[in-house]
DNA sequence: TTGAAAGCGTTACCAG
DNA sequence: CTGGTAACGCTTTCAA
């Protein structure tokens, strides 16, 4: 009741009475701004201590004009009950936006993504970083309406319109391209029945991602064979696995999509008598470690969720810094070729950075 | 430089001077105060969206005297360079904040965990959650000294003493005691020479859980084993357990407290010709859910985040609010004894919920 | 029904 | 060197 009473809370105004200043000379005091004696200065700053006075956060912000506070909205994530997959990209994501952030002396705010209308609006933020937005995403049109600057993926930013000229930034990636180089890739290892693990998703990348496996299969005359998982959790991922190995014609190749523990995916193959690279090629989409360490070593592809944090901020906070910079970055994903999509005799397999399919 | 520039952003004022009618009037129209015509109303709110208004955050703030934003801070993750250990728990003990923040109508902050002294008190926060807390943790101390509502682990709050009385609520796990309940299950199926796999680090989790062990070991006259982390990253895990696995006299158990991707360090103690649990019971303090699924079954000690993001935030909201509310929440781990570390002979293991040993 | 004016707590600009 | 005073942009009380 007392101390944190907001009655009681101590202002810059009790603190200029006690002391028998001056509201400005207490504000010089206690900022090293102005130029005051140094007796003075002291003797404030004593009584504020005695006094605890605290300088009121809000107060500052309204003040200064700027909040230094970056919204990070992950338009998939925060809202269902609980995800496991694709947890580990994001919260790298979220970790490192931080890290970026705090570094050039911002925080990060994690954003709702849906809610009463408009609620993100109420937060005080200088900046947004919208990852993976829906189509026509409504939370990015907010705040480039308000004037708050955007970064989001390129198409979200199109969809809007002139405003996002002005005040929004973008990174991408060309998940598409990204998504052929892994089939190609498997292509050439051998791979004539390629499934992949999906997830049921409206963001950017599974829309993407997904549509550039069906057409890689309609332009070679081939049955795409896609997974979607029923729901989030381990235990679906490996229930999806098992049911495409008992197929009648098992694929000779899986692409996972989704994120899943790749030791353990390795250890369900196996377990239900399948050998990789052996009887099948393995590449996941995944951004745990232990993908390297297993094995064989599992291939990967990754959407380097560090970069993109620190592309974002740096992008972001040159905009609201009044740095012109580059209105966007486009990113490349990070294929990383392992034993478990090796060619079974051993050939060096074709270089990572394979011309890209055309659309 | 048109619609973002702040000294071109549409005010208040501007809307009422467009449509001809005081702050007060666009204000109630807006907010769906006072008691207007509809027509006025409906005329305001055409004019301020025509001219993209947007209320300005930051003076609502002020005004209504709180933020509705709450600061999260782990005070060893943010700011270590990239750890990988912890993560999951980190994760998902942000996430679940998140969400339960926001079912509150409560945004998170991510809070720095160092930088220019006090910086954190620049953020306009209603309430604080501090995860895992370092001794006589000065940021606890800071945001109390300010009047802003902290939850913690009750030994961080008593040591700061009188303050934390009135605004400290706690959330706390009896590490020590998870810990010896683990290492009694572990002798109780036979083990003998428990070694077990520990970070350095100054927070109350990592002080206690290893202090417990070494009391324990004390207690019967054993020697402790413990490998200590020489940095963040897999690798550096792995190669501890191997190390451990070469010594003249390797132990017959492991006992992980840092973080290990659990199927990946199964494989890694199978391929150095060591089975689970026949050669070697083992416990990973873990929250990967891949834990589960592995061959065999790991056994599991896991602190819970979900619920610990669900309990701090709750008793954050309930000070905030008014409502008084517990003072604090004792929660237990929680130890899922699976086949990892069962009784050689297939002897059901000692009820999970065992008295604990006495301090 | 509407509007003027008084805050919210801080910082910044000028007189004195 | 110091202290009034005016913003910052909004909400709310109180008169008209």
């Amino acid at each position: 009741m007392s101390q944190s009473d907001r009655s009681v809370r101590v202002r810059l105004v009790d603190v200029a009475r006690v002391a028998g200043v001056s509201k400005t000379t207490v504000s010089d005091a206690l900022n090293g701004t102005g130029r005051l004696p140094a007796s003075t200065r002291e003797h404030v700053r004593q009584v504020a201590r005695t006094l605890g006075y605290r300088p009121n956060a809000t107060a500052r912000l309204l003040r200064s004009g700027h909040t230094r506070l970056l919204g990070l909205a992950a338009r998939e994530y925060v809202e269902t009950p609980w995800v496991y997959a694709d947890l580990a990209y994001f919260s790298q994501l979220a970790i490192a936006t931080t890290r970026v952030a705090l570094s050039h002396g911002y925080g990060v705010v994690l954003l709702p993504t849906s809610g009463p209308e408009d609620c993100w609006l109420d937060i005080p933020l200088d900046g947004v970083f919208v990852v993976d937005p829906v189509e026509a995403d409504p939370m990015v049109g907010d705040f480039l309406a308000a004037g708050v600057p955007v970064v989001s993926d390129r198409r979200a930013l199109a969809e809007i319109g002139s405003a996002a000229r002005e005040t929004g930034r973008w990174v991408d990636f060309d998940y598409g391209g990204a998504v052929r180089q892994v089939l190609d890739h498997l292509e050439d290892a051998g791979a004539e029945r390629i499934a992949v693990v999906a997830a049921e998703a409206t963001a950017c990348f599974h829309q993407q991602s997904v549509g550039a496996y069906q057409d890689w299969c309609a332009e070679r005359g081939r049955e795409p064979r896609i997974v979607y998982m029923p729901g989030p959790g381990v235990q679906h991922t490996l229930d999806a696995v098992k049911d495409l190995l008992a197929a009648p014609v098992p694929p000779d190749a899986i692409f996972t999509l989704v994120e899943v523990s790749p030791p353990l995916l390795l250890d369900t193959i196996r377990r239900f008598g399948r050998s990789v690279p052996g009887d099948l090629l393995l590449v996941c989409t995944t951004e745990d470690p232990a993908a390297s360490y297993t094995d064989p070593p599992i291939s990967t592809l990754s959407f380097l969720p560090v970069e993109t944090a620190q592309v974002a901020v740096e992008l972001l906070v040159d905009r609201l810094e009044g740095r012109e910079g580059d209105p966007g970055r486009l990113l490349s994903a990070d294929f990383q070729i392992r034993a478990s999509s090796a060619f079974p005799d051993q050939r060096p397999p074709r270089p990572a950075v394979s011309p890209l399919t055309p659309g």
